[in-house]
DNA sequence: AAAAATTTGGGTATAAATACCCAGTTCTCA
DNA sequence: TGAGAACTGGGTATTTATACCCAAATTTTT
């Protein structure tokens, strides 16, 4: 455990905080403007969450900053593992939407705080500050889903992992398409795609299009 | 006009690039990583299109750094009207999102240049040096989009500003709520709902519920 | 080779959205 | 105060999506 571990003064005199985000402008932008503040130290950057997982161990950072929204394995899924490998660090989690189920998701799976990507570093740092001296950071918006969070009936979020067809099914639906244009486009007929829509649905557990349309946009999953 | 002006030498000396851009701390990450380079000089920083409309006069751009997902005043209508009232600024617009739809519309209002922000600096940097030294920046999305140019039948983009009313509805309806919730909701008939939805429909010019999600989010209607 | 998951296709039914048409009231701004 | 926009409500019909049932062929994994 890493609590009970000798640390160097260097170490321990500063946050460690890793850093995940597949923007590399918005990552180094964070970084230098964190490092600018002596509490804090950036030791890691990622470019999505398996990267991230990766590296831990190694750079034993105190706090992850975590983008929600990364492609290839997203802020929900990461918070999973994290919680999982490594229970003694604290995960900030960015998202550009202020989404209150997300937000549910994100605290049912382990995340430490929440903050939109739309802020200042200000309150990125107090953010950092309160998941190390109180264990969890909460503002307006994580009170808020807090309040509702018995009411949100949530699946478990990380249980159905899209196939690539379904992925590929999501994307022309983004597009406008019908579910006649997606069947021609792909040479298969309306009924399959009449199924993968209903099997996509019941995986990340929306009700319509529109639930669709916003889980591929939060996971990257449109390009 | 700003070319027959006598400037001088150190405004001369470097590119004086404009950012405007609603996340702080992206918009400070890309400020400090192009002051590292000596032929480019940030000038300004806003937080949506109306305030960057503001400044242009006096601070004298060559290049802006538009960021196309903004509130306030998307990225479009910001092209429009930097198109109209300063001709002669080159806009290289970022986006988080890869629409051939956007694209077109921001190259048909006067875009000089197109770039995801999942992207590095040294592509940024490409940019601003192609729409300085060519007049605009051609890449692999700018050139998809182009060759579809016509075939995607565009209306006018900033015609239709969408009503407080609507907006209410597109927030709802983009929380997977159907329409006969969102009259209980709102205390309307649902045939009123109906008659809004079609109207959004037809001022953003898509064909059904997955575009106006779509429009939505791009537009950053939604919170 | 066996098991599991993916992809494919179908029947049937209802619920919901879309596409046109219509118009009165209220509100805002010039 | 007069014009235009916004918000409201309705008729009618068609198109699309959703819901829940079924299962065979193929691919991937174990």
């Amino acid at each position: 455990m890493r609590k009970d571990q000798t640390r160097t003064p260097d170490r321990r005199s500063s946050i460690r905080v890793a850093i995940a985000d597949n923007q590399t402008i918005f990552r180094k932008g964070m970084s230098s403007l964190l490092n600018e503040t002596e509490t804090v130290k950036v030791v890691s950057e990622s470019n999505n969450g398996r990267e991230l997982l990766l590296k831990v161990k190694k750079e034993e950072p105190d706090v992850i900053l975590l983008d929600a929204n990364m492609p290839v394995m997203c802020g929900i899924e990461t918070t999973a593992n994290l919680k999982k490998l490594h229970p003694e660090v604290k995960v900030l989690v960015l998202s550009a939407f202020n989404d209150r189920k997300q937000i549910i998701r994100l605290i049912k799976n382990g995340a430490h705080g929440f903050l939109l990507k739309d802020t200042s570093i200000e309150n990125v740092l107090e953010g950092i500050y309160a998941v190390m001296n109180n264990g969890y950071y909460l503002n307006k918006m994580m009170s808020e889903a807090m309040f509702n969070v018995n009411k949100v009936p949530l699946s478990p979020s990380s249980k159905g992992i899209l196939s690539i067809r379904e992925i590929e099914i999501i994307k022309l639906l983004s597009q406008e398409m019908k579910n006649a244009e997606i069947a021609d486009k792909l040479f298969i007929n309306i009924r399959t795609v009449h199924r993968h829509r209903e099997n996509i649905r019941i995986k990340i557990n929306v009700k319509n299009v529109s639930g669709i349309v916003m889980y591929a946009i939060k996971n990257n999953l449109l390009d």
